[in-house]
DNA sequence: AAAAACTTCAACCGCCGAGGA
DNA sequence: TTCCTCGGCGGTTGAAGTTTT
């Protein structure tokens, strides 16, 4: 049974809403404190949907609110915050005083987003756009040509469907193979760039982090549109060094956060040369697609069956939260039964986690 | 000056879980 | 156990404002 409409839609108010109306909430509040929303319309005089009451209030009204920009403090934590746990908002914006979810998923959505794609950075999974495309080239198991270049942010999710296709698990016989580049056409274009040779060959999972902005070389820049120009250090040849992170680029004096613990995730890499995260990188980027999200759904749908074992994996939030719903898919993700690799790689990440967010996670295990 | 393009953000939508009857 | 209501949440929309052409 569906649930019924919390109010008369056609004989409510909707839109904007007026001084006089705020005034009205306030006066309530004022005399009544909160309580059951549904009666505040009736019993504040307002033709008002009573949700639409508590949204205004909760968002705009409530007196501890902060209505002044964001701090470069306040962009960090969410950014942060949005590694380690994804699109939660309110849980982020609890860590914010003064901040409602609304105003730090507006802030994320217009600002931060574009912030971190201008330099390169795949806003949902945190990770150079570069490093995604190339290691799906090696999961896939094809090379991308030296000299290739890989594009930013919708470029990752124009390539949704060839990097689902190569997370599917495929019979041994089958030699499906897709081109990349094929569906990578961004007029937004990212270099890779060796300090050393000076040449584009993408490198893949040796890194040492050392990575900063560089000004694009003429020439390149103006033939490829590069709106941003990473740079990279090879010279250090550590395989498990971190990756970089956007908190390279914010200057944080602290330990990186998500350098820690994608260093923990690169030393529990398996021999199959592929972390559990990269899974979110597939799917995560494709289910916040709405782009995509009709055809994964379609696709689902074929896949199911007792064969398929391509299920969505949790969302890191989930996997942080002392929820079970997740372990299935994950088991799912690993071929079935319970997966000592993962279970290690979520034990070390709840570790790091009561680490770093200690206070965070309390209230995560608390919630749910 | 006007139109078009782009950005911002308040508000809405629909789903979900909790809890009471 | 089922049904219903409510509050909370994340995703999305679209009006208003701003910038660019």
């Amino acid at each position: 049974m569906g649930r019924p409409p919390c109010c008369d839609k056609s004989n409510v108010k909707r839109g904007l809403w007026t001084p006089e109306e705020d005034a009205k909430i306030l006066a309530y509040v004022a005399t009544h404190g909160i309580g059951n929303w549904t009666l505040v319309p009736k019993k504040a005089g307002l033709n008002r949907c009573g949700k639409s009451c508590r949204l205004r209030w909760t968002n705009y009204l409530r007196p501890d609110l902060k209505h002044d920009n964001f701090t470069p403090e306040e962009e960090e934590l969410i950014i942060r915050l949005h590694e380690a746990i994804g699109s939660r908002w309110s849980v982020i914006a609890r860590q914010l005083p003064g901040r409602t979810d609304n105003d730090v998923k507006n802030y994320w959505n217009t600002k931060l987003k574009k912030k971190l794609q201008k330099i390169g950075i795949d806003p949902i999974t945190h990770k150079p756009i570069s490093k995604i495309l190339n290691d799906f080239g090696t999961i896939s198991g094809i090379n991308i040509p030296s000299g290739t270049t890989t594009t930013t942010n919708s470029a990752t999710h124009q390539a949704g469907p060839f990097m689902r296709k190569a997370f599917k698990p495929e019979p041994p016989s089958s030699s499906t193979t897709t081109t990349p580049t094929s569906s990578c056409s961004n007029n937004s274009t990212l270099m890779m760039v060796n300090n050393n040779n000076n040449d584009h060959t993408p490198q893949q999972d040796n890194y040492n982090g050392s990575f900063s902005l560089t000004p694009p070389p003429s020439a390149a820049a103006a033939s490829a549109g590069a709106e941003t120009f990473l740079s990279w250090d090879f010279s250090a040849s550590a395989s498990s060094s971190p990756l970089p992170s956007a908190e390279t680029f914010l200057g944080s004096p602290r330990e990186s956060f998500s350098s820690s613990c994608q260093q923990q995730q690169t030393e529990a890499q398996t021999a199959q040369g592929l972390m559990w995260r990269e899974f979110l990188v597939s799917d995560s980027t494709l289910a916040s697609s709405s782009g995509f999200q009709h055809e994964h759904d379609e696709e689902k749908a074929i896949e199911e069956g007792p064969s398929a074992a391509l299920v969505p994996p949790p969302s890191e939030a989930e996997h942080f939260s002392a929820r079970n719903d997740g372990d299935d898919m994950v088991a799912a993700l690993c071929g079935g039964g319970s997966s000592s690799f993962v279970e290690s790689m979520l034990d070390k990440e709840r570790e790091m986690m009561q680490s770093q967010f200690p206070q965070l996670l309390d209230r995560l295990a608390f919630d749910y």
